[in-house]
DNA sequence: CATGAATGAGTCTTCATTCAT
DNA sequence: AATGAATGAAGACTCATTCAT
């Protein structure tokens, strides 16, 4: 395992979390790190190089892709900006990347309900998630949900919002019919 | 393969259904077969004989899972009943069910998002559903979703009541106001 | 893993455990199950369907070997006979048994010292040698290893019978003499 | 590969000899030459350096071993001195090798019976032995061994020490009877 | 029909060894 | 000389599936 790990060695690492990516998209997170390894072109032991098991390495890819997606849906978030036009924002560019990196999504949505995520790290990113919930939380104080955990509010919310996606990547066409549909069914729910 | 199969042959292919709703909800669909066998407590090349393959078997899981998923929410459903009161009915009989069949449930999640449910089955089951979600349909055709493919509402609701029994099955000292919450947020969500 | 097993089943157990002295008697324990089952002629999955691990083969290999050495060297001995006359039958039939089975006797040290022996059989095996190594003890309660724990002069006359072997099997030619040679010390080392 | 090597060289060879020792005592042979390295604190290439194979370094750590235990039990021997007092003065010597260096005598012993060290090794460390055994062999021409090549008498010289070393490193509280008897034992085999 | 022994392709993982830096 | 990343050939073990009894 590389501790700090040189240039080159980090290049190798991200290159492997991309190969997992794209093969868990397409075969789930059943595939073989074998298949893992001959789509990033190295061999099959460095993929151990790098992660220590298979569980590793899936578990940080979940890491990576959900830090990615929060980073993409939170960037340079204006405060000053009404609550509702927050929401919207963060709407569309989740749904973006959604429609953006297909394989992402999917791998995010299978290694997700996988046992190969370590609990530390569900622990880890639905902390980290929590300033975007707020967000919709705040949205939920005078509706129905109003006294409900946040997690249960996020829950709902990220609920609608993968309906939304699949909808918008079955039928690209009227993705954007989707997307705002998708939007006021959950700004209707939070009330 | 039992085509029609006799009596004895049914109750035997149930029993091998049960055993795998058990072991799958137990130790998810990478669950051998050779575990669901033992469970049943027939030979392993019993399960064979009445499933062509494992994804034959959790295919058949599924099917009958969403059928007497179905079937409890939607049997003796009075057509006179208002509709507000058929929806929380519905709505009280599903998570019901998902409260007392947790492996049931369970099972029928995670062969949901594997790739052993053959396509035709997913349709069909679809197809059947059908009746039950022209309801919420209706109710949401005054809604932000009016005009929406039946689909979409569909999977918005079922969405929400997936997170709903999460919730339920989390903190069942509070089940009662979750199964309450979510089903107002799912009724503001259609409009 | 077969709990009784039928005839044809145990025949094939057998035959991998001899498949398994000829190969560890060659290789060494590090030999491969899969060489293993080359050797005998099976496939490398039925290997694991008679053992649960390569430890659970080697430590029935060593079972077996331990059982058959002590029913060869301890088999209808005449309690009549004076101890003398015992000992020289039993180092008689020891040698004669490691000079015709060289690849058992070889197998039974190399797994031996391994760590594929559980206790367990370690523990079995060392009880039921009592019954030999008792006459051994006997003879030696007038030299000056009276009053050492059985355990002890058991490892000695051990360690003198493979020395022993080891000669016979390096000269051939010379076996009679050595076997003859190793018993006298023996003897004289017990006093 | 460093044919004479400076004193830096050396010191590293040594202290890789050293850990291999530790390591193979703890972990058997079958311990990786990774944990070597680790354990010695040098990168896993460093080993590589210093010795061709995994084979050659376990070679080197017999010889080693069995040149250390030979320096410690000959050292300064003398002449002088009747037969008798030499060899209780070399068995004293040699079980208390044993007795200090248990990491020692396990190493010696597992490699020892393993496939890493070469014929010419174990030719050379017998021939250096040989001026030892001598004085065994001596002691045993009276004896029932008189006549026997000097391999045999100090084969079974070696075996019952080790045996006797076995016991008093399982009871260290009765290590002084035990050495005592072993003696005695060795020393009626011998006649 | 039921059984369970037999199969062999496939899985994750380990490790001695090489080599660019 | 030293490093440690990269390699790929094995290794133990699993499992869906077949088939003789």
């Amino acid at each position: 395992m590389p501790e700090a790990g040189n240039a080159r060695s980090l290049v190798m690492r991200s290159r492997i979390i991309e190969g997992a990516v794209e093969v868990v998209a397409d075969d789930g997170v059943a595939a073989s790190t074998a298949v893992i390894a001959k789509r990033v072109g190295v061999a099959q032991g460095s993929v151990f190089h790098h992660f220590e098991t298979k569980a590793g390495l899936l578990d940080a890819v979940f890491a990576v892709l959900k830090k990615e997606l929060r980073a993409a849906v939170i960037a340079d978030l204006d405060d000053a900006l009404p609550l509702d036009d927050k929401l919207w924002l963060i709407w569309r560019r989740w749904t973006d990347w959604g429609t953006r990196n297909p394989a992402r999504r999917r791998a995010l949505l299978l290694i997700g309900v996988s046992e190969y995520v370590s609990s530390q790290t569900r622990q880890e990113s639905e902390l980290e998630s929590v300033v975007g919930v707020e967000l919709f939380q705040e949205a939920s104080r005078t509706g129905v949900l109003r006294q409900q955990p946040i997690r249960f509010v996020g829950a709902l919310v990220e609920a609608v919002a993968n309906s939304t996606m699949d909808m918008m990547a079955l039928e690209p066409a009227r993705a954007d019919e989707y997307r705002l549909a998708g939007y006021r069914a959950m700004r209707n729910m939070l009330g």
